[in-house]
DNA sequence: GACGAGATCCCCT
DNA sequence: GGGGATCTCGTCT
């Protein structure tokens, strides 16, 4: 797909008044693209996690934890969280009201547009490009957490409305490297099924004449 | 492939 | 100093 230049990003009303794992959900299919200085890349959102807060023990605001760090996952609906674990960097879409730290984390992109200057950024073969949090965001080109606070109507990184995809089936899981007491209740990780660019995708579940879009 | 160890680096309501 | 919402590589099937 060649660079977009005319779309709409998703309204703020997409990112509240409903639960954030609704959300998360919809978000599978959406288009997400970053005017990045090599120029505009982008792909199809394939896997996300829900995040819910200050009760939810996996959560960065778990218990109202509040620092510099997560700050802004306690801004409003359609804000940029980004945040650095074990020397990556990691992206959520922040739900819900003000001071209700809720949040969304990208965890697999297939890639849609610039994908020569993703794999620029991130040599590694096949659906290695960005099959995980922390791959995508070297897909991306992003090493830092300057896009904090930023909101999509007014940022380079958004997720678009526009040329969205449909999954044929959502399949959910336990959450990746999350630990809790709770681990039987945790079913907040949706995932295109069949698609490659899902992390931890076995070669035997990929879906590889559909990638697990609907295709009419 | 599956598994596990080690790397790595920012943050510390 | 310790701990992550992770990734890579070596080792073993």
């Amino acid at each position: 797909m060649a660079p977009l230049q005319n779309y709409h990003v998703l309204a703020d009303e997409f990112f509240t008044n409903r639960p954030t794992a609704d959300i998360a959900q919809d978000l599978l299919g959406k288009l997400l693209i970053y005017d990045s200085p090599a120029g505009q890349v982008g792909g199809y959102i394939v896997e996300t996690e829900a995040y819910l807060g200050t009760e939810d023990p996996g959560a960065h605001a778990y218990q109202g934890k509040h620092g510099r760090a997560n700050d802004p996952l306690y801004s409003e609906a359609g804000s940029i969280y980004i945040y650095a674990i074990r020397g990556f960097y990691a992206f959520d879409v922040v739900t819900q009201a003000n001071n209700e730290p809720q949040g969304v984390l990208i965890r697999g992109l297939e890639p849609a547009i610039g994908e020569s200057i993703m794999r620029h950024n991130r040599t590694r073969p096949g659906f290695e490009l960005s099959n995980g949090p922390g791959k995508l965001m070297q897909a991306l080109n992003i090493h830092d957490t300057k896009m904090n606070y930023q909101h999509f109507a007014d940022s380079s990184i958004k997720i678009i409305q526009d040329y969205a995809k449909i999954p044929r089936q959502v399949a959910q899981s336990q959450r990746i490297g999350v630990r809790t007491a709770a681990e039987w209740t945790d079913h907040y990780r949706y995932f295109v099924s069949g698609n490659p660019y899902v992390s931890k995708t076995r070669k035997r579940d990929i879906d590889f004449a559909t990638y697990g879009w609907k295709t009419n």
